[in-house]
DNA sequence: GGATGCGGCGACCGATCC
DNA sequence: GGATCGGTCGCCGCATCC
């Protein structure tokens, strides 16, 4: 669909914005208002005779240019004067670091907030990024397991319970992240990545028996998260919950579009998705949650509060766009105190992680699904090994079960109707 | 020297704009 | 409907650590 160019024009305009009709060639007149377009101008038209610096050719003009961006323009430009300097426009707001791309400064928040959400199914150790899991995966367990890594699509994770999982740690921001988020948009940010870094959980330890059986009545069914899905959901984009029965039937390179927080989720959902977090009342644990967790994790505040403690038991699950997956990570049951115990490698819990807390999601053990999980026939969307239990307890499905009005008036607050779209959980920081 | 952390960036995709 | 925008994913190279 689209090639380098259209996305270099996009990674140019990301970087100049404003910069539009600011490309003038000199040596034909023509304008262009990206830099992208007047690259591609200089090389389609002036690459022999523009004067560029390159001595190489046309073809790897386009790649090589880029390579000139960071620096200053000539002083005696005859040809190429208005080639702005490529900037890193982007800056970090903790560390005054700076990016080319907006991306790039989400991706760099990884550093401060120590999060590492992405764990190694075979020796549980922690990545921050999701490349860095398979490249250790590769380098490291490819001899082990002989199969493809877990996060490589087309990995059939269920038929390889143990191994063949991406599992991902909902690990709570460090101290650090929290200390110096507070006095920002460090929450939202944290949110954020939790809901696009989350992946499902797989038992990341054989030896810890079934997942299941660490999350019989999990804080996700506890909390009545995706109990309503819409089944019948029109919605192409809509997540549901993973039949239990087949989880390996979920390419994984199915879920990782779509859990990521894709810019495909319906935006009126995710509004209220994002009204439902924001606008939740103080913290306060929900049972299961205080029984699991000690932290005060504002993420948990948020989440456990709407749906454990008197909120809106549909808090998370009203918004039908949100996947399972994201469910599962919104829901997740800090498992800090209890991993701290356990002989992989993970750092000891420490209630004072605040947000630093190991989080992990598991599907529950038990196969009893609503009609409506296991017949929604969307498995193909949920994340690998993992998925949702429906709560045992069931609340009124269908539509309008779960409308509005239903909630409390916090989350109806139009104060917190600025956000309009998931990616926005991003914007949040990035101004 | 291998593993890991990190940034750069290409590929791809869905949403939105015009 | 094409162009553009904004997002994720993952490869690569480099730096650092052990």
């Amino acid at each position: 669909m689209f090639h380098q160019q259209d996305h270099l024009k996009s990674q140019l305009q990301e970087s100049h914005p404003a910069s539009r009709h600011l490309f003038h060639c000199q040596e034909c007149g023509k304008q262009y208002n990206t830099q992208l377009g007047y690259r591609r101008h200089l090389v389609a038209a002036h690459s022999a005779a523009s004067g560029l610096p390159c001595a190489e050719g046309p073809q790897s003009l386009l790649e090589h240019l880029g390579s000139h961006t960071d620096r200053p323009p000539p002083l005696d430009d005859n040809s190429t004067a208005t080639v702005p300097v490529r900037e890193r426009k982007y800056s970090c707001e903790r560390c005054d670091r700076r990016f080319y791309t907006r991306k790039d400064v989400r991706r760099h928040a990884v550093v401060h907030t120590g999060r590492r959400d992405f764990l190694c199914p075979r020796c549980a150790q922690r990545f921050g990024r999701r490349d860095h899991l398979t490249r250790h995966l590769k380098k490291s367990h490819a001899q082990e397991s002989g199969l493809m890594p877990p996060c490589t699509p087309g990995c059939t994770p269920v038929a390889e319970p143990t191994a063949g999982t991406q599992c991902s740690v909902k690990e709570e921001p460090s101290p650090v992240a929290s200390d110096v988020g507070l006095g920002s948009k460090e929450p939202m940010e944290t949110f954020s990545r939790d809901m696009y870094n989350s992946y499902p959980m797989a038992n990341p330890v054989p030896g810890m028996g079934h997942p299941h059986s660490l999350m019989q009545g999990s804080l996700s069914s506890s909390m009545g998260v995706a109990r309503h899905m819409p089944p019948q959901s029109s919605h192409p984009h809509h997540h549901h919950l993973q039949p239990p029965v087949a989880p390996q039937q979920q390419p994984y390179s199915n879920m990782a579009r779509y859990q990521h927080g894709s810019t495909s989720y319906p935006r009126t959902d995710v509004d209220s998705f994002l009204l439902d977090l924001q606008s939740a009342p103080p913290p306060h644990l929900s049972a299961v949650n205080s029984s699991t967790s000690t932290s005060a994790s504002p993420q948990r505040e948020v989440l456990g509060e709407g749906v454990g403690a008197g909120g809106d038991p549909h808090l998370l699950s009203r918004s039908p766009a949100i996947s399972s997956s994201e469910l599962s990570c919104t829901t997740n049951m800090d498992l800090g105190p209890l991993l701290g115990f356990l002989p992989f490698g993970l750092p000891p819990y420490s209630p004072h992680m605040g947000m630093g807390g190991l989080m992990m999601s598991y599907p529950p053990a038990t196969t009893t699904t609503s009609p409506t999980a296991s017949s929604s026939g969307l498995s193909s969307q949920a994340p690998g090994p993992f998925f949702f239990q429906p709560p045992q307890a069931h609340v009124p499905q269908g539509p309008g079960a779960h409308n509005h009005s239903q909630l409390p008036q916090a989350y109806s607050s139009p104060a917190m109707s600025t956000s309009s779209s998931l990616p926005h959980y991003y914007q949040a920081f990035q101004q």
